[in-house]
DNA sequence: TACACTACCAAGCAAGCGCTTGGTTTGTAA
DNA sequence: TTACAAACCAAGCGCTTGCTTGGTAGTGTA
């Protein structure tokens, strides 16, 4: 019986481990991660330096909660729009669809530092968040391909490398593209599909 | 007279300053700018880190200096393999095969500070390096524009929003694409091209 | 009332950072 | 041989970093 309107879920929420990850997200993405001191961090949300490493036992785990949680998130909004989608065509426009707004909406943030700030992560780390990003991946490669087979893209188009341009594609957007332009974001799902879609 | 075989021409020769360059592309690219510290690339060279503000008086500035010569040597490259292309579409692919040569070749490692580590120029080095891209970047819609003009690219297609996908999905290669792997650059290009036109 | 727990502060430590300084070596050329 | 500049070293300064420590206020439970 529990509601949540908070974005993130139950990984962002109002208690203090929530805004930090918040205030971690934002930070971490306009100052990168290594220019980003706990000092500035405590300051955000208004609490001593000290204080973090109650909620957290480093800097760098901060760091993979943020990424962990926003590949859940966005995870299960990709899914909850694939079941929304019949053809191999509509299918392909909701994962566009789906990453610019993962991408470009609220979570654009924590997505770009998801994207970006990789190094910084311990290899340990880099394992684990890997492992999570191999799910969502699947589902891009099975609608690539059933695309394919339904003649929507080349024979002579590698799938795999197909969903690598638009990977870069599409993150990319976050360093150019503003909500508030002339663009919307559907206006630019249509420009990204006619990309990948002969048709 | 002179014999220059360095890929970096005047800029990244065997000079301890060209040396010190080399090696801040390395280092940035693999360990990031903030992670790598002076001391890092005193040692990879092999002087003490003192040393290195005899040649720059700031580590900002290494940074600044490693963009600037990539971006001279790229777009002397990509206007030398312009003028062999005629055809709209043999231009589009000569500045598509162009950028990955300087993404995934000799370049790459600088190629990848130049895009990934803008952060970390101060305001001023990020205005100045700005004005060293525009004129690139004024080739790529050029070439773009006579592309749409000749029909190669749908009227639908904004040339704007193209060539940012555009730039996205090449750089991006940095991250996955491999020289020795299955794929040739020639192919890659190929696979980026039918991404562009719809032929 | 006693206890336990979460959340936090105030203070500071050890290590690492970019960079400076004063002086020494090395190569070149008159 | 002398003169001079470029290249470099050895030492370390002042500051910031992530993180630790010991203790306290507030809240819920028995």
């Amino acid at each position: 019986m529990t509601e949540q309107a908070s974005p993130l879920a139950n990984g962002m929420d109002d208690s203090p481990r929530g805004r930090l990850l918040a205030a971690a997200a934002h930070l971490f993405r306009t100052k990168g991660f290594e220019r980003t001191t706990v000092r500035d961090l405590a300051q955000a949300v208004g609490i001593q330096s000290g204080s973090i490493f109650h909620h957290f036992k480093s800097k760098e785990e901060i760091l993979r909660c943020v990424m962990e949680e926003v590949i859940h998130f966005n995870t299960d909004r990709m899914k909850a729009a694939l079941m929304q989608a019949q053809s191999p065509r509509d299918k392909l426009l909701a994962l566009i669809r789906s990453e610019l707004v993962s991408i470009n909406g609220e979570t654009g943030e924590a997505m770009a530092v998801l994207i970006y700030e990789w190094r910084s992560l311990s290899e340990e780390s880099q394992r684990f968040i890997l492992t999570l990003r191999e799910h969502y991946e699947q589902l891009w490669l099975t609608v690539l391909n059933e695309a394919k087979a339904a003649g929507l893209i080349p024979s002579h188009v590698d799938t795999f490398v197909l969903r690598r341009f638009l990977t870069g594609a599409l993150s990319w957007s976050n360093y150019w593209y503003k909500p508030n332009g002339p663009l919307t974001i559907d206006q630019l799902a249509e420009q990204a599909l006619s990309l990948a879609l002969k048709i």
